[in-house]
DNA sequence: ATCACTTACGGGTGACGTAAAAATC
DNA sequence: GATTTTTACGTCACCCGTAAGTGAT
């Protein structure tokens, strides 16, 4: 077996082609890495080099170590590379989830169960890739919008939400009980990137035109207070108090803007996270709502 | 990135269980081990280990890190390996033949041109081993019973060679001209088992209990020296002076009983062993054959 | 004279072994 | 008391840097 040490020199050697740049790179001296490549060679027990007017290079057979030198470098880099991550995901729970509301929710619950863990949310377009996240533990535990049909994971109902548009009271939308999207169409509302799959269900229904997304979250309350123009809103942020004065809130009638959320991890998972689930449930039953599907 | 030292120990701590057990496996001390478990641990920066009651075991941080030490390891290895082998390559020259003759006819020469290189000689039973063995470097220089069609290879006609029954002078065939493999039925007939792709002719046009395939030289000397047993040969043989007095050789009529030679390399290797091929191409003009097809 | 590599020499780190202690069964 | 791991200490190997040398452009 050849010493790491040494396959980090050499494959220096190889990339830089003159033992001065790589022993710069390496911030060793030029004799050093001289030396080494001799105990390289020397440890190999055949020629991998090719000596001529004081010029150093790599022979077919060098060149061959050099190639496997980088893999074997590759593979020792992976170990830590792994290690690390392995030891951070103990210390970690990543939570995914379709659509911000449900991880706020969450949130307070996951840092009184997981006092000692860090935790990782992270907002995830369509419910395809929190499944493959979930498998690949990239997830532990997952916030879908739609109940998954597969029956190799843990999966509980967690809640309701109503997309709203909140317009100014002035506006004709006002006093109506609901609308839809397609009354909606051609009107400039404000909408925060950050809604998940939200966002497909009013590309679905509306133009890009109509929607004037905000990255920030600032600049989006900021064109609220400043402005009259509507902006999306749901029941359960309104619950949760995010109501503006001035402004009424009107329920979107269609299918598509109402959502019903799960929860889910690993099965395997199941027993780790039975406190977080059993939270969830005491949510639900709280808040029964009225037109549960 | 980790030393290959501490990876072998950890490695064999990984397999064996107890520093002990490890530490004899590798002829170091115990002491030493635990030192370098303890170094290993320090240098990752995570806790790969779980101690308890003077018991040293892996956890689950650990398990990943043996798993990825064991690759970094296979990786090192791989790059001695492949450096070795390399290294010899460049000091041999691999040839693959179908029949046994052209080889033993074409080695002088390759002693003559190859001075400073090993000479490895292999019968293969199908052209078709030998042109992928060609291509995946098996082999350098094949012999080939039939004209490839690949033209990403250089190929010359090398010699024809028809094969012979040679039967005791009072034998009933001994008068003939030519005989058939239909009326060898039924014979007992010797055979050397390296005949390369031969054997497959004679399995094809005789049953198997009509061969008596000796895999050893000697003995096949033995039995033609003791016995009146018929065994083929073949024009090339003879001429070489392989005829045993008291016998006489009968020409076998069938289109399979006669092989056209090519020689071929690589086209990239054509220069390298043009010499070789010119020695080639003068012996097929000095043995210009009767029935050349 | 400059560039590139090799050789020679000395120093300090660290990998190893021995011996003994600690801890658990 | 036997087994296993840890700690302590001394030693030697070896990896490194500095400085000088060689050879070619």
């Amino acid at each position: 077996m050849i010493e790491t040490y040494l396959l980090e020199q050499f494959a220096a050697f190889a990339r830089f082609g003159t033992l001065l740049k790589a022993s710069e790179e390496l911030h060793i001296t030029q004799p050093t890495l001289s030396r080494s490549m001799k105990k390289l060679e020397e440890e190999l027990g055949v020629s991998i080099f090719h000596r001529e007017n004081s010029k150093l290079s790599l022979n077919e057979t060098g060149k061959v170590a050099a190639e496997y030198a980088k893999k074997a470098l590759q593979a020792n880099q992976d170990l830590i590379d792994h290690v690390l991550a392995h030891d951070r995901s103990l210390r970690t729970v990543s939570i995914g989830s379709s659509s911000p509301f449900p991880i706020n929710e969450l949130m307070p619950t996951l840092q009184e169960y997981l006092t000692e863990k860090t935790i990782l949310t992270e907002l995830v377009d369509t419910d395809e890739h929190l499944l493959t996240g979930l498998k690949n533990r990239r997830y532990d535990i997952i916030i879908l919008h739609s109940l998954p049909e597969d029956k190799a994971l843990y999966c509980q109902r967690y809640m309701d939400e109503q997309i709203c548009l909140t317009v100014d009271e002035n506006h004709s939308f006002a006093k109506k009980k609901s609308i839809s999207f397609a009354e909606m169409r051609g009107m400039r509302i404000l909408v925060s990137g950050r809604i998940g799959f939200w966002m497909d269900i009013c590309k679905k229904h509306l133009s890009e035109s109509d929607l004037l997304i905000q990255t920030s979250s600032e600049a989006l309350g900021e064109l609220i207070e400043a402005s009259t123009l509507p902006f999306f809103n749901s029941d359960r942020m309104i619950e949760m108090g995010y109501q503006t004065p001035g402004r009424v809130s009107v329920p979107i009638g269609d299918e598509d803007a109402h959502a019903t959320y799960w929860a889910a991890c690993r099965t395997s998972d199941q027993n780790k996270y039975r406190a977080i689930f059993n939270a969830v449930r005491s949510y639900t039953l709280r808040h029964k709502t009225r037109n549960s599907r």
